[in-house]
DNA sequence: TAGTATGTTGGCGC
DNA sequence: AGCGCCAACATACT
């Protein structure tokens, strides 16, 4: 269930993978994902000319100024397997066969994931894309730029740390853990943030980033809940456990209809 | 069995 | 308008 760390990582992947290769098959086994198969079929034998992330979503252009754009959304994955004729699982949404025998699958039990395919120079008009605020780990969030977001709002600062339309890519487990890291209740009214929370906050985000990806990075990536997943991070899916700092017990509480994570010793109103 | 699920959209009511 | 809440999407694991 990726957020931006996951699909940084998928977006390193495939870019090792494709770059340069050919897309020499497409089957959409799902039409539901993607309806337009002969679209996409007009662009065989196209090149892999880059492959980027902008928030949750994962472009790859296409030599010939296409790009095709996945979201993961809930158990959305990009796995790489040589190519083999015959099966493949219920999973698997759509197969792509490169020039070099590398065949990708988008794998996603859930179905929920998206895939779109258009001129390279309308993807930020996608209306998924339009909206969405400045990139979480490319265009950090500025403790000034973060006080005007929450100044603004009565909502939680969790909730508006996952907003996508203010800051692009923090998840669930992303905004616990960086509230975690910052000392700062999930629940605080956005505009009852102090500046020195505010401070915290910022000053965390883009450090929790580059430590998921790395973390994630040292082994398959498997997301919580699938078979063989180790909980990597602190706070997140740890309710009871002691916290490793204070030792008090981490709470779950719902904020915005999730599941939130915080420890109370840790994470203390101010003001 | 009921609860939970790292995402997103759209609707309803206050 | 802003906000909270809920359902929907569809499936698996505990």
């Amino acid at each position: 269930m990726p957020e931006l760390p996951e699909v940084e990582i998928h977006a390193r992947n495939v870019h090792e993978w494709g770059v340069g290769r050919r897309i020499m098959g497409a089957e959409v086994r799902d039409p539901k994902l993607l309806p337009d198969l002969a679209e996409l079929r007009t662009h065989l034998g196209a090149r892999v000319a880059g492959v980027r992330r902008q928030a949750k979503y994962l472009l790859v252009d296409l030599e010939g100024v296409h790009t095709l754009t996945v979201h993961l959304r809930m158990t959305g994955k990009l796995v790489r397997d040589v190519y083999t004729a015959g099966e493949v699982s219920k999973a698997t949404r759509l197969v792509l066969d490169l020039d070099d025998g590398t065949r990708i699958r988008f794998e996603d039990f859930r179905r929920f994931g998206r895939v779109w395919l258009c001129p390279s120079s309308e993807v930020m008009r996608l209306p998924e894309l339009a909206g969405l605020g400045p990139d979480a780990l490319l265009e950090p969030t500025s403790p000034e730029r973060l006080i005007q977001i929450a100044g603004r709002s009565r909502r939680g600062i969790k909730v508006l740390l996952m907003d996508q339309a203010l800051i692009g890519g923090l998840g669930n487990i992303c905004a616990a853990e960086i509230l975690y890291r910052a000392g700062v209740p999930p629940e605080t009214p956005g505009n009852q943030l102090t500046g020195r929370q505010a401070a915290a906050i910022a000053a965390e985000i883009v450090p929790f980033l580059e430590w998921s990806i790395a973390e994630q990075s040292r082994r398959e990536l498997i997301y919580l809940g699938e078979p063989g997943a180790e909980n990597v991070f602190t706070v997140y899916g740890r309710r009871g456990e002691p916290c490793p700092r204070c030792g008090e017990a981490i709470i779950r509480s719902v904020l915005g209809g999730r599941g939130t994570y915080s420890c109370p010793g840790c994470q203390k109103a101010e003001g």
